[in-house]
DNA sequence: GGCTCATTCATACGTTCGTTTTATTCGAAC
DNA sequence: GTTCGAATAAAACGAACGTATGAATGAGCC
């Protein structure tokens, strides 16, 4: 048997190349190759590609909702309305990176929950649970607790800025073609940009009708 | 002969299917079939599915830049030290949509950018040219100026940001799975919702080191 | 030893893909 | 009327893909 699960080293190998290559550009055979595992192992251990791809996402969002949840818990237990930039940080704090700074894992894991977030294929959409949506819903109460002026479809385009935010490194990956531009802030240094740069944002007034 | 080039058809097919399915989501069956030309038309007219794609992307994003060129001129002509608020509807403007409100042909170039930035495939890598580094480049000294105090990583952050709010209705197709979430707001209303958005987070105060 | 069961393995199938090749069509130029 | 070149059409190629199948393996247990 291998040093490790089979079942695990799979995950791992797609979690990996799912994040670098997209789920249509990550074949089960690069999957399997890179887990040191036999080409029938995915069939096997999950079923699908598709069933594959939900099994390593909802691997990698479970710990991220349950942070956001108890961050969001701790927040309401010290005021009933708590202001806005520490929602932004409850929120998109785990979005960023679960983990300690320099963690390389946890930035492949964020880049990870963006390709899936944004990849055309069919298969990648359903894959969230109804824990996602309790907690984006509470935080949407939250928020709009916070800020009452706004109107509610522009309270959602902003929810959905902060997860667009989260893009920004992604965005980073294929748009280097300029000689200037300085490397991407590393992880803990984006969260903390993000954080006030959403923080201002979720603040401003409402638009003018 | 078709009603109009056979060549142009292909582009215009090609630019609804990459936006909505992807480069590797979109097969070159599917787009000579949509345009109801040959199968072998595109390597006649184009020589590759990559080159295809090139020829969309500069279709697409040649407009945009220029408008963003033309509304930055338009902004140093007024005033030499444009503010924040304006240089980020110049800028982010044209990317939402390039077209009055309503276009149908606007949120769908746009959507198509948004799915080429994050396309994790190389071949929708190389399609920028030198004007649009220029232009950004002119965007970023125009909003070092307008904001001193902010860290050169920390500005080159933040104008990731605006391109990733432009993804906002990207993730939002991925992730409707609530129930209570409103429609997404229309065009105009994002487009407007947007330059608040960014502009507040911009005009943020630089992150303490 | 013999049996069971979970796993791993090698292999094959059918499909779809991008690309290439070969033929055919069709005006216009000569 | 013939020639020529651009454009289209039809067919095929080799490769890569996801998936299914059936045999081999090996530990645990009677």
């Amino acid at each position: 048997m291998a040093p490790t699960d089979t079942r695990t080293q799979l995950l791992d190998a797609a979690e990996h190349l799912f994040a670098e290559r997209g789920y249509r550009g990550t074949s089960i055979r690069a999957v399997t190759e890179l887990a040191g595992a036999n080409l029938a192992a995915v069939g096997y251990h999950f079923g699908s590609k598709a069933e594959l791809l939900a099994a390593v996402a909802r691997r990698v969002v479970a710990p991220i909702t349950a942070a956001q949840r108890a961050g969001l818990d701790a927040l309401l237990a010290r005021a009933p309305e708590p202001p806005v930039a520490d929602l932004v940080e409850a929120f998109a704090g785990p979005l960023f990176d679960g983990m300690p700074a320099g963690d390389e894992g946890g930035a492949r894991r964020s880049r990870l929950i963006v390709t899936i977030l944004g990849d055309p294929a069919e298969e990648a959409r359903s894959w969230t649970g109804p824990a996602e949506d309790a907690v984006r819903e509470r935080y949407l109460t939250a928020f709009r607790r916070a800020l009452p002026d706004l109107a509610p479809d522009e309270l959602w385009f902003r929810m959905r800025g902060i997860l667009a935010v989260t893009a920004v490194d992604r965005v980073d990956v294929h748009n280097r073609p300029s000689p200037a531009c300085p490397a991407p802030a590393p992880g803990e240094a984006a969260r903390r940009y993000a954080v006030t740069f959403l923080t201002a944002a979720m603040s401003a007034p409402p638009t003018a009708p």
